[in-house]
DNA sequence: TAAATGGTCAACCAACTGGTTGATAAAATA
DNA sequence: TATTTTATCAACCAGTTGGTTGACCATTTA
């Protein structure tokens, strides 16, 4: 459901491509609207070319999508690609927190045991 | 309410973690019990030395915790750390998605006026 | 056509990553 | 005490990352 390459792949440049502050920042930009590279770049001290190379980042880890108009190429948010990586972390968060209510039960049994609140 | 560090230091950290498949691997293994570093590393054929450095990654990220059992020092999820990552990424999200969702009652919208399915 | 604008390519560099091996610390066990 | 088990530290290496500058392509505009 998604482009080329394992799972493991894709996962690896997905959470690759956040783990840096201003690729975050240009995630943060295009949630609210598609923007150029000029526009996302004008924030920033670094090079447009550095902009330029982080896109390249974004795109190749299928966060965003580029389009074509005359000159530009605006950049859009994938939040599909997004919604995966929640999920990949939300299976395993789920589990070990279900897990631990579980114990926090046993404690709890165990202590009433020790110390009966009726009976 | 979480360790040293900015924000943005801090999902640097938790993001970089998740961009390895051995370290995805581990998050895996402790969502369904706590390990110590010799069960962890059992399943791979990478050397100890460089799991317990993955490990060191994952705690520096503050997504594992550990203690003290003797010589043992077992692993454990931290799940509060994993919700952290799944509401940053939400919010961009759920913002995108709201934004594409206006986009298409707008265009639903137009096209209905170009071709009024009643009156 | 000439010039300006939007964006990328290429080469280079310092810093970091993930892996290795060997030595070592620290606690359990003989 | 001597040995084994568990885990980490230190040094090193090849490959990658994020940044730079300068050249370049492609499109719009004068």
């Amino acid at each position: 459901m998604q482009g080329t390459g394992s799972d493991d792949e894709r996962l690896d440049k997905a959470f690759l491509a956040l783990a840096d502050p201003v690729r975050r920042s240009l995630v943060a930009r295009l949630s609210r609207s598609s923007a150029t590279v000029n526009e996302l770049a004008a924030p920033f001290q670094v090079s447009k070319q550095a902009i330029s190379k982080h896109i390249q980042v974004l795109e190749k880890a299928g966060l965003i999508t580029r389009s074509r108009d005359g000159q530009r190429r605006p950049c859009h948010l994938a939040p599909a690609a997004l919604e995966e990586l929640t999920s990949w972390i939300d299976g395993y968060r789920l589990a070990a927190e279900a897990r631990f209510r579980a114990l926090d039960r046993v404690l709890a049994a165990t202590k009433s045991a020790d110390h009966p609140e009726h009976e």
